[in-house]
DNA sequence: GATGAATGAGTATTCATTCAT
DNA sequence: AATGAATGAATACTCATTCAT
C-alpha cells in the first residue's frame, strides 16, 4: 500500500504540481481514505522527502558502478548520460519532481538532499578532471563550468524527450555525447 | 502600479511558487490591499499569463534582432547562448517561473504560450539546419536532437548559475559554445 | 460583528468547552462564515486570548478602583467578594473559561496572563497584611495561604452560584465576609 | 495494564486536558497499541468515567469514615477539609479532572456522578445543621452557603497547592479551619 | 482607484473507533 | 490479549474572488 501511494502520487505531483495535488486526489484512485494515507505518511512533505531520497540514491547507485568499471573517462561521461536519459521512462516523473518540487521541503529536509545532488554534480566534475589529466579531455577546460552544461544537455531532457517517440534513448544519448566530446563545427 | 504588482509577484513565484503565493503576499509588501490587484489584474492566473508573455515575447523579439544580423551562423548560436544566460540577470526568476510554472495556465492560455515557445526552438533549429547547408556545420547533425541540447545548456544555466558569482555570463556563454562547437575531447 | 463573535464564543466554550467547540459552532449561530471569522481573529486561541485578557483587565481595574476608596480594610475586603460574585452575572461563563481554559494559551500568551493572576492575588493578600498592621486583622494570620481560602471561596461560586436563584449576589457575599472575618463557632 | 492505562491517562489529561489527549498519547508511552486500549475499555468516554468514579466514591467512603468516628462537628470538619488537602498529593490530578472534565461524560453517566457530588456536599451541609442544633456554630448560619464557601476554599487548593511546597497539607488545613471556625478579625 | 467585509470551497491533518487476524 | 490496517467524520485554517461603498 506505501509503495501504491507513492507510485500514485509521483504520476499526480508530475502531472499537477506537489501543491496543487490533494491528499484526497491521491488517494481517490486507489480506492481508500485518507485516514490510510496518514498510517503511512506522517505528512505528505514526508511523502515528497520519499520520493527525493528513492530518486537521488538511485541515481547515486547508479553512478557509483559506473565509476567503478574498467573504462576509458569519456566511455564513462557517455555512460552517465546515457544512465540519466535512459532513466527518463522509468523516473522521469520523479526526476522532475526532483528539480521543480525541492522548494517544497524543509530546510532540514533539504539539508540531506542537496549534499546528495552536489555530490553527483561532482563525481562529474572531477571525471573531467580525471580525464584532462589522463589526456582524453582538453587541458584547458573549464571543468565546473562545463559540468553545468553537460548536467543541462541531460537533465532538460525530462522536459522533452518522450521515449515513445522517434528517438531512442540510446540515440539520444549518442547524439548529446558526440556534441559534447566532438563539437558541433566542420573543422 | 500594474508594474509594482507584476515585478513584486514574479519575485515571490520565483522563490516560493505560484501557487504557494497568496495574492495578500503580493499585495502586502506594496502597501495596498487585495481589492486593489482585482481592479488591475481578473484572476491571478492572468497575472501569471502576463508574466509568461512578457517574458517569452522579449525573448523571441531578441532571436529576431539576432537572426536579422549579419553574421555567421557560428556567431549567431553564441548571441542566443549569450542572450540566454545574460538574461538571467534581468529576468532569471521570470523564466523559472516560465519552465516551472506554465502547468497552472489553462489549456486556452497555454495555447498561446506554447507555440511561442517552439517558435523559440525552431528558430534555432533551423539556424544549425542552415548552418549546415553552409557548410559551417557538421552534415551528419540531427539538428532537432542537438537543438534540445542547446537549450538544455542554456537553460539549465537558471538553476546554478550566480550573476554575481566568479564567470562572468559572457565566459560562461563563451565556454558554453566552445564546448559545442569544438568539443571537449583531444583530439 | 467582532463582539457578536466573542459573546457568542463565551457562550459556548463555558457551555462546550474551548476544544469542544469549533469554529463552525461559533459561526453558525451567528449566520456567517467560517471565513468572517479569520477575517476578526487570526486563530482560535488568539480570541480565547482576547476573552482571557478581557476577564482578568476587568477584574484589575475594579479591584484598582476598590484599592482606592476611603475604607477600611475590612470593608474592601468585602468589596471585592461581592465584586466576585456580582461579577458573575455578566462574566460568570467568562471567569469559567478562565480558570478552565488556561492550559490551551501558548507560553508566550501564558507569560502575560499568569502575572496578571499573580497581581490580582497579591493585591489582596497585601490588604490582609495592611488590615494586619491596622490592627484590624488578627497579627497571627498567615495572609498568604488565608488569600487563597479567600479566593476559593469566591471563585467557588462559578461553580454553582445561580443569579436568579433563591439568594442574592449581596447575600452570598455578606455570608462569605461574616464567615471570613467573624468565623462559624459559637465562642 | 488497566490499572496502568487508568494512571497514565489522569496524568495525561491532568495535564493537557481531556479532548486534547488522545487514545495514541496514552498507550504510547506504556509500548502497546490502540488495539490494547479497546481490550479494556470500550471508549474514552468510560474511561473518563472510571475516573471520576474512583475520585468521587473515594471520597465518599473516606468522609463516610469520618462521620462515623466519635468526634465534635468541628473536628469532623477539620478532618474533611485535612482530608481534601491531603488528597492532592495522591488524588490532585483526579480532583482536576474531576471539576474540569466532567462536561465530557453523556447525560446518562453524568446522572451517576452528579447525586454522589451532591451527596459529598449534602453531608456537610448535615454535619454544619447538627453543629448548629448541638451549640457549636452560630444559630444564624446560612448552612446552605457557608457549605460552599467552605467547599471553595478547600476545592481551590487544587489550582495552586504544591505538596512539595513550604506549606504541608496539615499545615494549610489548620490555617483553613481556623479560618472558618474564628474569622481573621481581631475581636 | 481603492477599500473592507464577507464568502465558500478547499486543504492538511487528527483521532476515536472497528475488526480480521 | 494484542496488533495493524483501515475508516470517516471532524477540525483549524487558507485563499481566490466578489462587491457595495
Amino acid at each position: 500500500m506505501k509503495d501504491k501511494i507513492t507510485e500514485q502520487s509521483i504520476r499526480l505531483f508530475e502531472k499537477k504540481g506537489f501543491t496543487e495535488t490533494s491528499i484526497q486526489d491521491i488517494v481517490e484512485g486507489l480506492g481508500v481514505t485518507k485516514g490510510t494515507f496518514y498510517y503511512y505518511f506522517s505528512s505528505k512533505e514526508e511523502l515528497l522527502m520519499d520520493i527525493h531520497l528513492g530518486y537521488i540514491n538511485q541515481l547515486l547507485d547508479t553512478q557509483g558502478e559506473i565509476l567503478n568499471e574498467l573504462m576509458s573517462c569519456k566511455q564513462k561521461l557517455f555512460e552517465m548520460v546515457y544512465m540519466l536519459i535512459r532513466n527518463i521512462k522509468i523516473q522521469g516523473p520523479a526526476a522532475k519532481i526532483f528539480f521543480r518540487e525541492m522548494k517544497n521541503l524543509s530546510d532540514e529536509r533539504l539539508s540531506i538532499i542537496v549534499p546528495k545532488r552536489d555530490q553527483f554534480r561532482m563525481n562529474i566534475e572531477n571525471l573531467l578532471i580525471e580525464g584532462i589529466e589522463k589526456g582524453e579531455f582538453r587541458a584547458d577546460l573549464n571543468a565546473h563550468i562545463v559540468t553545468f552544461g553537460i548536467l543541462g544537455t541531460a537533465n532538460w531532457s525530462y522536459q522533452w524527450f518522450n521515449p515513445n517517440g522517434e528517438s531512442t534513448d540510446r540515440e539520444v544519448a549518442e547524439i548529446f555525447v558526440k556534441m559534447i566530446l566532438e563539437g558541433i563545427q566542420v573543422n
